[in-house]
DNA sequence: GATGAATGAGTATTCATTCAT
DNA sequence: CATGAATGAATACTCATTCAT
């Protein structure tokens, strides 16, 4: 009776989630965990605070909820990206100008995201970074793939494909922080293209 | 060397708050600044709670107070290194060692360092931001400024000096990560030679 | 007579409120502004000390509404009196009859009244004595036109009618202190007579 | 040995503690008893903390040892005045003025006294009234017997001569707050006539 | 189911007092 | 003896969470 299409019920369900969520995105990003208050978010989301709680069990489940679906949605579009089966600079092209994109949409988002969750202490983050920092974990374990499989071609030097995969989101975070201070400066097209740049080639002139 | 010699007195002083700063280090390292009492601070650091007020403003003056001290000597070192007047390419090795170095030896310093300074509510960062990320952009000026010579010399491509700043930073910063999560797997010595051969060489075979 | 009728909810919240400031009035009364606390008042009055600070936002407030509910209602019922139109010397002797009856019904709230409000800091009483000079203000000068009135019929000597009016509001009080001290001793109505005898006929015989 | 003459070390000892007394008095009665910290007693007299705490057991015997000083000191001044053998009515006018003069010359020790030392918790006073309101008693029944005589005398009518003791004092105070007030528009000497034209005479016209 | 009033544990900070120097 | 550094009890106020309506 519930499985195939979601009643009437639950689709209303699902949207009062979502705006619970939003106003707590909007809200956590501004000004930190301990920054908001659950009535706060209850005044923003429009509902009252005991419904809030009807959906999550507290604070710190609405947080990691957050958390959890930032990084699943994002991350899922990373691997989508990265289990193409082209070219392997074109696959980390695409990734990182995927990757910038997101940062370029949401970028509330990042300001949870962004240093893998501080904001929250650290207690709270012990079993988020379970679930966040596998899906994480993932990404780079696919960009490490891409590398392997670059280094089989002879596209790639003979590098550890895991570092490699290492240098290459450290480098693109770099450049995003960047683009997120002063974002008329640092045009994140201009970024990305640096980003494979100096990954590709390297700065050494021979 | 200092202004004469600092009375048994201010000696005394000056351990005391070096003991405060130090118990409260780590526990905001541990649990964020929200998520540690001034009480927990006095009772770790072996003082009466009005004594932590004698030597501090208050709970965000003791917590700015850690962090600038952290910037502040961390950032001189880099500095130090970047104003050697060595070939282009060793003095980016020393940096990157350097850096390796710092983390290595303060590993809780850097839950409160990295990401620059997020954990606090985003208020409190305000002020020390201004501190902080001035520090933080020194230094890159300074990485900055050798690329500059670096591309004059001809050693370096004549790429965006700022640009490979903020790419040799990242890179940095990745795989110190890599090494703050598991640092039996990724010894830094090796790090660093990893980030120096992707920095100059990059990844593409030629 | 009100606006419609309140509803059973807002007159629960009265309710509530007037119990707050009961038991609050009898806490200050008794040991004066600083040396009662909040979560005092709470315990008293029955509520959490949450509660409390959905009424009132803060011990300031609850004390200052104390203060002007006190002040506004006494002050009220004085006016009342000085504005009837009778005879001079009735008008007088209702006016210390009325001030007798209210201090005889609300000892405890003479305390903070007394001396018109020392018992707070003097930062707090700043704001406060604003509103609660100007309606003891009020009534003086309401006092001074019965007295000026009473010149004018030529029942009263031809003195400053403002200093008439000092002078029996300081006769009322000093006799009210007497009474408040041992009203075994000094039962109020022949209090109020006394004052009347020594006002307007003094105490020199002649 | 000690008897006699104070000796050095004992003038200086009282010398210290009128300078405690004081800075004291000076901060009480500006801000009121809770609105002054002990250090800032000590730093505005010029001593240290624990100096102050070799002279007084405590902040509540400071505060107490001040009002009764004060009350000494004053009511001291008056009984003499009332010990006079003069004419009773002189020798009312000389209470009236006297009174108004050391009024006049304290006005700071006044916001202490007024009222009768509100300011502290009423616990605090509840020792201390016990000292000064025998003094005051003292004064107001020195006062009674002036009446009495004059009564006797047949200057003053046959009335309770405490009650006429009651009311000349309230009067007073009535008066001095005026000046306390506004002492330009209520010049005390002023006052002080009035006063006495109004006890003396009454109010009404015959 | 939805609501939001009531709750009370938790926390930064102050300041009277002590006591080693 | 004078000092003032150290102490820690005390307190106003916030906010996550519950539960009667």
């Amino acid at each position: 009776m519930d499985e195939r299409k979601p009643s009437r019920r639950e689709r209303e369900k699902e949207r009062q989630r979502g705006e619970m969520l939003t106003a707590a995105l909007e809200l956590f990003s501004k000004r930190g965990y301990h920054g908001v208050s659950m009535q706060e978010i209850a005044k923003k989301a429009e509902f009252a605070i005991g419904t809030i709680y009807k959906f999550f069990k507290g604070k710190e489940h609405l947080y990691t909820t957050l958390m959890s679906d930032v990084a699943v949605k994002y991350h899922a579009v990373l691997k989508e990206v990265l289990s193409t089966d082209e070219d392997t600079v074109a696959v980390l092209g695409e990734y990182v100008r995927t990757k910038a994109g997101i940062f370029a949409d949401n970028a509330s988002a990042l300001r949870l995201h962004v240093g893998w969750g501080r904001g929250a202490s650290f207690d709270i983050r012990a079993g988020l970074d379970e679930e966040i920092g596998r899906l994480y974990d993932e990404v780079l374990e696919a960009l490490a793939l891409v590398m392997e499989t670059g280094v089989q071609k002879k596209v790639l030097k003979a590098l550890d494909p895991h570092y490699m995969a290492v240098a290459l989101d450290g480098l693109t975070n770099a450049f995003l922080f960047c683009w997120l201070k002063d974002s008329e400066r640092h045009p994140y097209q201009a970024n990305a293209a640096m980003v494979m740049e100096l990954f590709l080639r390297g700065s050494l002139v021979r």
